[in-house]
DNA sequence: GTCCAGGGCCTAC
DNA sequence: GTAGGCCATGGA
């Protein structure tokens, strides 16, 4: 037997203890930032594969002209919709998504996100998931955060820091790892707002370019993208 | 100049 | 079912 691997073996940290160093590290995130359940829509599928900056700037445009409305945005031009977004990079798909998704909330819920929380989280994500460029990411986006669903958000940095970190394994699907914070992790709309907000915002400040590793809250390993 | 960001669709195999 | 190409801007 080789000397190491008498050595005891690190406990890892589960996803509540996780959960409460991150939250210990940066506070409240408030995340998702925008001021209305359709404003948060617009912005999870804006930011699709996106840097949230560049997001940032598109929902400033659509506010200035008026269009952070469905109505508005199904019936103005196609080029002032395109202008506007066009920071948030793939600007003529994305523009197509919003009116997709425009008319859906139109002819399904009179325009109103707020007439959609009546229904039961499996059948509104089988509604969005049938919708043409939305996700499995942007459709939890918009239940957990416009709708105030208890399902929980993945996306990369979910998979990246938790596998990092023995947790999860890289291969897992989109549903496998949804389905580990279900069951280890309390069902709570609050709580999963929050956790994905910290995993957003350890993401952007250690799994980027020059990540401050020393400083990272999770220092069981450092966070660095290049390792993955 | 190069790399990368909170995806999703489509096609080929 | 899955790997690879494509969509595009802006910041580091």
């Amino acid at each position: 037997m080789c000397s190491c691997s008498k050595k005891r073996r690190r406990k890892l940290p589960g996803l509540i203890e996780i959960y409460e160093t991150l939250s210990k590290f940066y506070g409240p995130t408030g995340w998702w930032p925008g001021d209305s359940p359709f404003e948060i829509a617009i912005g999870a599928i804006l930011t699709q594969n996106t840097a949230w900056t560049n997001v940032e700037k598109a929902i400033e445009n659509l506010k200035q002209e008026k269009l952070l409305d469905p109505y508005k945005i199904v019936q103005c031009d196609r080029e002032l919709l395109e202008k506007c977004i066009r920071s948030s990079g793939y600007f003529r798909q994305k523009a197509e998504r919003l009116v997709v998704f425009c008319n859906f909330l139109i002819e399904k819920y009179d325009g109103k996100i707020e007439d959609m929380m009546c229904k039961s989280v499996s059948y509104l994500r089988e509604e969005l998931l049938n919708i043409k460029g939305i996700g499995e990411e942007t459709a939890d986006d918009i239940l957990l955060y416009a709708c105030e669903k208890p399902i929980f958000v993945v996306d990369a940095y979910t998979k990246r820091i938790f596998s990092r970190h023995g947790l999860l394994d890289e291969k897992m699907n989109y549903r496998e790892v949804q389905e580990y914070f279900h069951k280890h992790f309390p069902k709570d709309v609050h709580l999963y707002k929050e956790y994905h907000g910290l995993i957003v915002w350890t993401g952007k400040d250690f799994c980027r370019k020059k990540p401050k590793c020393s400083e990272c809250p999770l220092n069981v390993y450092p966070i660095i993208k290049k390792d993955f």
